[in-house]
DNA sequence: GACCTGCTGCGGTGTG
């Protein structure tokens, strides 16, 4: 985000506002900067008082588009607040302010720049309860914190301007929702305001556009710059060397890496998770342990000034390869970096453009991108990734329709920001675009709900947080004020325990993880071995271990990176060529996968075109009963559950299901007969919903998304004055919440919202749907086979795996070193034994 | 015979 400059310029401070709009070329003419056609485009649509969004690729000076498009307008000697800026990121925050000081003192505009996030000092804070400062760079929770200042009438009365940065990140998320809602506020006290929105490419900018800028603005859509060449490549196993049928960790491939590795380019290794990232950590050191300086580990579970160093240490230079997670995705700019790898498949073209955009941070460069597979099946993804980008295909980011429990919290906050007349906050909410179409019958059970809690809650006084006196609805309690301050916000954290070295805080485990460890267990965290000295106040204190490569590795809750729907087309037409072409040696990804198609058709079929592919195999579990219809991880798990239910109706047996992006297994204790009639019956799009409601341990599901629904809506909290809640705790209120609700309140609406969430999010009822219609015109191809088959075997794997224990990571480092023929004189990891669920092992467990 | 997975982001107040 540096501006090309030459040397400071005296002149330009001479800048008033009688010379007119010319002020912009002089300045930017003193910093040897031509304004590129999208910036001068921004800055007169501005003047022209129009709202918009910017949907450009990173890069390409958005920022400051819209930054000195609005600046000038600034100068007009008025004060309180006058420019907004909303980061998802408080670094980025810290960044834009920075990059904003020099302009205004050579602009000669007598501006406060200040941040606001949760770092924000006390003192700075109370200053700015009086008077905010003329630019405020801010979060979406600190503005929804500002929001419930008993002077918010007065703070935002003088906005000229609303800045989102990045919106393209909160979007399709409840921290969307709660902007778009914080959004409609602000314009409903400063009407005049424009808006304008950043964000990276977007099949859908047209929404995007109007969720940033609120109903009834028609913003103006600035967009068009090519987006960066991405460079892929693959690395494939050399000589004898194949990849694994199945798993995810690809250390296989860990040799191959760190010989490419160079310190002269710098590079950054995506992983998909965090112990993913520790173990490659780990295993890089152990093959070059003479880069122990230059090889950082960066996720997100680690502290951020830890982080922050490793973000510094790549600026200059003196770090040379990251092993991340996606916390190293988005916000800090790295020029530096040169190479960027991705272990495992990137799941989604978003994800893939993102970290590629990683490597030469500039516009008008490409990115390169390593992709190092981590299975053999994976090679498909990768070839489904490469044509999905050829084709320009992206996903889109949804906003969020109507969460209720945002909306609630919002109400709370209004009613504390000075209060508010119900048909006014009826009329701005629905300005925003998420809650464009809310029931007026809605909106008043939200009123009556937070002021007598609803049927059932009203007799406890902490549910009745807001009071109607004469026609407005305020907050009076002090205490339910500061508990709902505490708790602003959407993002649930996950239960965790914070881990210390010695005084040193490194970051923090996942509560589960951390009731494993016992004083003087070893684990490996932050790149480092540590042993347990003891285990107090949800804090886990630890030492350096002495024997390095022996424990335990944490594992931290969280989902499977989630299978982008766009990409089920692009894989299902690689499956198809692999089927048609039988010279594949012209592909580079489908080229290694010649191997596996063959062994597949071997024991089984390779699915032809328009067909799909059923297998059936008996086993001492039982029966074996495979599908792959190549429609991604979450249409196979509600297919799967869709289909045992439906069996279990005329069949007594126990079933078990797994189910990844390819296919699904369900597993029967009984042999059956399946027959075509039988399967297209199980695969009726008849009744689909009723069988899925009732399939679907709805129950358990909800209530689980009742937590998150809970904690959003302020029906409980996360944190408390002088206490923090275990997750425990809090999961255990919420569940008890959820089973009073639904059986004496039925007509909760947020109980309604967290069964819409299930079928609608984690299910993707619309997506099964068209699958199903899709089954009934497609052909089933049944093989019986005596073993699994290439593609069945992740899916078996994928059920027993917590049992299994087998080759060792110590091995195969020793292998790689023999290979190497150079000794780094340390000396190899032994192993040691550990239960075999997670959490895993670490480099090994018994010889 | 194959094997050991699960991201990211934010946030408070009081008193001398």
């Amino acid at each position: 985000m540096a501006v090309r400059r030459t040397s400071h310029n005296p002149e330009a401070r001479l800048w008033t506002r009688t010379e007119g709009e010319s002020w912009r070329e002089q300045w930017f003419a003193t910093q040897n900067w031509t304004p590129l056609p999208h910036q001068r485009q921004t800055w007169e649509a501005i003047q022209k008082r129009e709202n918009g969004l910017l949907e450009l690729p990173t890069g390409s000076g958005k920022t400051y588009a819209v930054l000195f498009g609005f600046l000038p307008e600034l100068g007009d000697g008025q004060r309180g607040l006058r420019l907004l800026y909303i980061s998802p990121l408080k670094a980025l925050a810290r960044d834009v302010e920075q990059a904003l000081h020099k302009p205004c003192v050579d602009l000669g505009l007598h501006l406060r720049v200040e941040t606001r996030t949760g770092d924000t000092t006390a003192a700075r804070r109370r200053q700015q309860k009086m008077q905010l400062p003329e630019i405020l760079i801010t979060t979406p929770e600190s503005l929804a914190l500002l929001l419930t200042q008993d002077n918010t009438a007065s703070l935002f009365g003088s906005l000229r301007g609303i800045i989102i940065d990045e919106w393209h990140e909160l979007l399709s998320s409840k921290r969307g929702s709660l902007l778009e809602l914080s959004l409609s506020r602000v314009r409903g006290l400063c009407p005049d305001a424009q808006t304008w929105a950043l964000s990276a490419t977007l099949p859908n900018h047209e929404e995007a556009a109007l969720a940033a800028c609120g109903m009834g603005s028609q913003p103006l859509l600035i967009t068009g710059l090519p987006p960066r060449t991405i460079r892929m490549q693959t690395l494939l196993p050399k000589g004898e060397d194949r990849l694994p049928g199945a798993g995810h960790l690809g250390l296989r491939m860990l040799p191959q890496v760190a010989e490419i590795l160079d310190p002269a380019f710098s590079t950054l290794i995506f992983t998909n998770t965090r112990s993913q990232a520790e173990r490659w950590h780990e295993g890089l050191l152990m093959i070059r342990p003479e880069w122990e300086d230059r090889l950082a580990l960066h996720h997100g579970s680690l502290d951020p000034e830890t982080r922050e160093q490793v973000e510094r240490g790549v600026k200059e230079g003196l770090i040379r390869f990251v092993v991340c997670t996606s916390s190293l995705d988005l916000g800090v700019d790295f020029p530096e970096v040169d190479r960027v790898m991705q272990i495992g498949s990137p799941k989604s073209i978003s994800r893939l453009i993102q970290r590629a955009g990683r490597s030469a941070h500039a516009p008008g460069r490409d990115s390169e991108l390593l992709l190092v597979a981590t299975h053999n099946l994976e090679l498909i993804e990768f070839a489904a990734c490469r044509r999905a980008l050829q084709a320009g295909f992206i996903e889109p980011r949804k906003p969020r329709e109507q969460p209720l429990d945002v909306l609630i919290q919002h109400v709370v906050s209004c009613a504390m920001g000075g209060g508010f007349q119900a048909d006014a906050l009826y009329d701005e909410v629905r300005q925003a675009y998420g809650f464009r179409a809310l029931e007026r019958e809605d909106f008043d059970w939200v009123l009556r709900f937070v002021v007598e809690g609803g049927e059932v809650l009203k007799a406890y006084p902490q549910y009745c947080r807001v009071v109607l006196e004469d026609d407005t609805f305020i907050v009076k309690d002090r205490r339910i004020m500061q508990r709902h301050r505490q708790n602003i916000g959407t993002i649930l954290s996950d239960s965790s325990m914070i881990v210390k070295l010695g005084r040193r805080t490194l970051g923090s485990i996942e509560e589960g993880f951390a009731a494993r460890l016992h004083k003087g267990d070893r684990f490996l965290y932050a790149g480092r071995w540590m042993e347990v000295v003891s285990i107090a106040d949800l804090t886990v204190f630890t030492r350096l271990s002495k024997k390095a490569g022996e424990g335990l590795i944490p594992s931290w809750f969280g989902q499977r990176l989630p299978w982008s729907p766009l990409l089920s087309p692009f894989m299902r037409e690689v499956v198809e060529e692999l089927a048609r072409t039988e010279d594949l040696s012209e592909d580079p990804d489908l080229s290694a996968l010649d191997a596996v198609r063959q062994t597949q058709k071997r024991i089984s079929a390779w699915p032809e075109a328009r067909e799909i592919l059923a297998e059936i195999t008996t086993s001492r579990e039982g029966q074996h009963f495979f599908l792959f219809p190549f429609e991604g991880q979450s249409v196979h798990e509600s297919l799967g559950m869709l289909l045992v239910y439906r069996m279990s109706r005329v069949l007594a047996a126990t079933f078990s299901l797994a189910s990844n992006d390819y296919g699904l297994e369900i597993v029967c204790s009984i042999p059956v007969e399946w027959k075509h009639d039988l399967i297209s019956g199980l695969l009726s799009p008849e009744n689909m919903y009723q069988d899925l409601e009732s399939a679907l341990n709805h129950t358990e599901l909800a209530r689980r998304k009742f937590r998150g629904i809970a904690r959003v809506a302020g029906l409980v909290h996360q944190n408390l004055p002088g206490r923090r809640h275990s997750q425990r705790q809090l999961q255990s209120s919420s569940g008890l919440l959820f089973d009073v609700l639904r059986r004496f309140d039925p007509g909760n609406l947020l109980v309604r919202q967290a069964e819409l969430e299930v079928m609608e999010e984690q299910f993707n009822c619309e997506g099964l749907h068209q699958v199903l219609l899709k089954l009934q015109n497609t052909p089933l191809h049944f093989e019986h086979t005596r073993t699994f088959s290439p593609l069945a075997f992740p899916l078996y794997m994928e059920r027993v795996s917590a049992q299994i224990s087998s080759e060792q990571l110590a091995d195969r480092i020793e292998r790689i070193k023999n290979s190497w023929k150079q000794s780094s004189g340390k000396s190899v990891a032994r192993s040691s034994r550990s239960s075999p669920k997670r959490p895993s092992t670490g480099l090994g467990d018994e010889h």
